[in-house]
DNA sequence: CAATCTACGACCATTTTGGTCTTGCTTCCA
DNA sequence: TGGAAGCAAGACCAAAATGGTCGTAGATTG
């Protein structure tokens, strides 16, 4: 239950290294416009995953306006937001797509038992929570664990009323 | 991704419709051992899902000692503790077993990438504040909404940090 | 133009999920 | 006392999701 595919798993590892050579890149002073762009490549040996597979899935971000891809010689993806304006919830969805917990809530109607269904409202809640809790971490979270996260959103995840 | 399986989601709906006998059975002043004893089929019937496999997640709920089971003519399943001691959390984790959002969580060094793995730690956090909102909400909340949730496990959901 | 990248889609193997069937055991009660 | 009604358990299977590969085509640079 509620797994994380690998796919994603290995997004939000690439979305940190790159955001990890973006900060070296600025220190260094590089040039902004493709400030720590890396190869798919790269990334796959960086971390031993499947380069093939990471590729697609860097495709599928950049789809997704997650990250800015360059092609041909030297080429490679960079972020293509700051990595705080990125949340993990973003990510998520754009490579595992927008199903959620259950099938009712996205397949809009799929399940055939949803006249009856007496669960649904409640389980929409507790998916909502999910969704503001992830929705709540950024990429740059990941690099650094911060403690200054958003209490503002605390009432909102634990409300199951409407 | 984050998806509840539809034995974790049959499960939970079994477990409302007990809860509701149970509320039931006691109005009419009736027995309080077996009160809101159903069986299997009855609440496969009242939510047209396949009967068999219901039967099943009963089994497993009763292995868990989240229901009691009883043989017999008129015999069926009752909760084992009151609705509100039963967490969504147990219910699922009963069902769908203890997997949960990374690989390397629970099936402890599973994952080969452990070793350059940066991003395990994060994620722990996430998945613990899933478990924390998951455990909060008690299969009687699910029946009548409750507003008045545990907002001290508010702190403990988004923060991340170590 | 050649090397180095990304882009995209078809394809396949493995695992997970959802669901069925069969067989056996327990309890009640007529 | 013997069914009928119920649970218990396991083998088994079909469909879907996931993880991963391959091949080909197009962009970019030097
Ligand atoms: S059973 Fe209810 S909650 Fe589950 S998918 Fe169907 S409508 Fe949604
Ligand atoms: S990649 Fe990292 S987070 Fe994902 S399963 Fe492996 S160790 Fe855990």
């Amino acid at each position: 239950m509620l797994r994380l595919t690998k796919k994603a798993d290995y997004g939000l590892m690439a979305l940190k290294y790159l955001a990890e050579q973006a900060v070296l890149a600025e220190q260094a002073g590089a040039d902004l416009n493709l400030s720590g762009a890396r190869s798919a490549k790269d990334i796959a040996e960086a971390y031993h995953i499947p380069p093939q597979l990471l590729a697609k899935i860097l495709q599928t971000l950049a789809r997704a306006n997650l990250l800015i891809s360059h092609a041909g010689t030297n080429g490679g993806y960079a972020l293509a937001r700051p990595a705080a304006d990125i949340s993990t919830f973003e990510v998520i969805r754009a490579i595992d797509g927008p199903l959620f917990i259950t099938s009712c809530i996205t397949i809009h109607g799929a399940c055939d038992l949803a006249g009856h269904c007496t669960i649904k409202e409640p389980l929409r809640k507790v998916n909502d929570s999910i969704t503001t809790l992830l929705s709540g971490i950024s990429v740059a979270d990941l690099i650094e664990p911060a403690d200054h996260l958003p209490a503002a959103m605390a009432g909102g995840l634990v409300n199951i009323e409407r």
